[in-house]
DNA sequence: GTCTATAACATGATAGAC
DNA sequence: GTCTATCATGTTATAGAC
């Protein structure tokens, strides 16, 4: 059983990285929600503000899972990272562009607008960040390269993310594919590592 | 002498990619473009959905002088590029991680929302890609590579500017750079080329 | 805790004097 | 073409019955 509080965050999540935070309205929210109007303030005294700060923490978590879906099955960091933008392809195709970042949305919104919603992006996108350098370890990356690799690999999936649903074409997530795939190549040679998975 | 639509567009251009379209009211452009209420809309009829498209074509093509700006100066690719991610680390530092892209913004906001401004930003994005590819062939790029490349670029800057506004550092910035460097030199090293700039 | 009515305000847009 | 007053609507938020 679903509750009314997780309701009311789930289409607060859907609504917010399709409209942005401002494009919203609350009344859209429980609308969607299938939830009365004044259980928002019950569950969410700050009201907007603080369901969007919540909204965003709470998605930035869950796909946070998305890494170890198809990073860690790979064989190998190669196709780990092939298998990756192949997702976000099959994403862009099958949801006709809809969906993408649950987070950039709403992060290119208040970057400067608003500080408490700002902050929880950046909390999001740090966690993403420390959690695919530490998974990258698996490959047999050090610290400083995993690191280096997994903001190579954001930053290239969040931009193809905005020129594909943009130009509604897959060709910006293909490139972007193959160019952290390039960058990855480059570090295992400067390694001299074959991005093997490691034994436990 | 500048003109009021003139100064309505450059307002409007400010507002919506600091506040986003949704973000920013059409009375907050008038007032800081210093304009009467009424010539909003005896500039531009349309209402806001109008002034919206003006101002992510207008700024699209101004922001587009700024890959001459630094890839033709450069004496080769490679240093072309560094110097045009090195610019973006600039901006985002002399501005307090304020500027970006004048279009990401918008571009996430409408992509499935309003299909007038998201026509506008797609073709923005074109633009830049097809202009791109044309100015990389000063260095000796097929037109192939050099539109794969000029993507993969885009690709990163705009990724690197969600990340670095949103967590304000300048690292995603610096780490697309050098990405973006190594697809470059793969790029070279399977053409059999050194990315020096072509004579005229 | 659920739900509704409504307050207080901001929004995009328009009418019409000048 | 400039400018203001105003409309109708949508917004966030609150009060208060149940």
């Amino acid at each position: 059983m679903t509750g009314t509080k997780d309701r009311i965050l789930a289409a607060g999540s859907e609504l917010f990285r399709h409209g942005g935070y401002s494009g919203t309205g609350v009344k859209q929210i429980v609308e969607k929600a299938g939830a009365p109007f004044g259980s928002l303030y019950h569950f969410f005294p700050g009201g907007k503000e603080q369901l969007g700060e919540q909204v965003l923490r709470t998605s930035g978590m869950e796909y946070l899972q998305l890494v170890d879906l198809f990073l860690t099955p790979a064989p190998d960091l190669i196709s780990g990272i092939e298998a990756y933008f192949a997702a976000g392809v099959n994403v862009l195709l099958e949801t006709d562009y809809v969906e993408g970042c649950p987070i950039a949305t709403v992060a290119l919104e208040v970057a400067t607008t608003n500080e408490v919603l700002r902050k929880a992006t950046a909390d999001v996108f740090t966690a993403w960040i420390d959690a695919g350098t530490e998974k990258l370890a698996i490959f047999g990356l050090p610290p400083e390269a995993a690191r280096t690799l997994t903001i190579s690999l954001i930053n290239s999936l969040e931009g193809a993310f905005v020129l594909s649903r943009s130009m509604r074409s897959t060709e910006p997530m293909a490139v972007a594919g193959a160019s952290v795939v390039d960058v990855a190549r480059r570090l295992l040679a400067e390694l001299g590592q074959d991005g093997k998975k490691q034994a436990a």
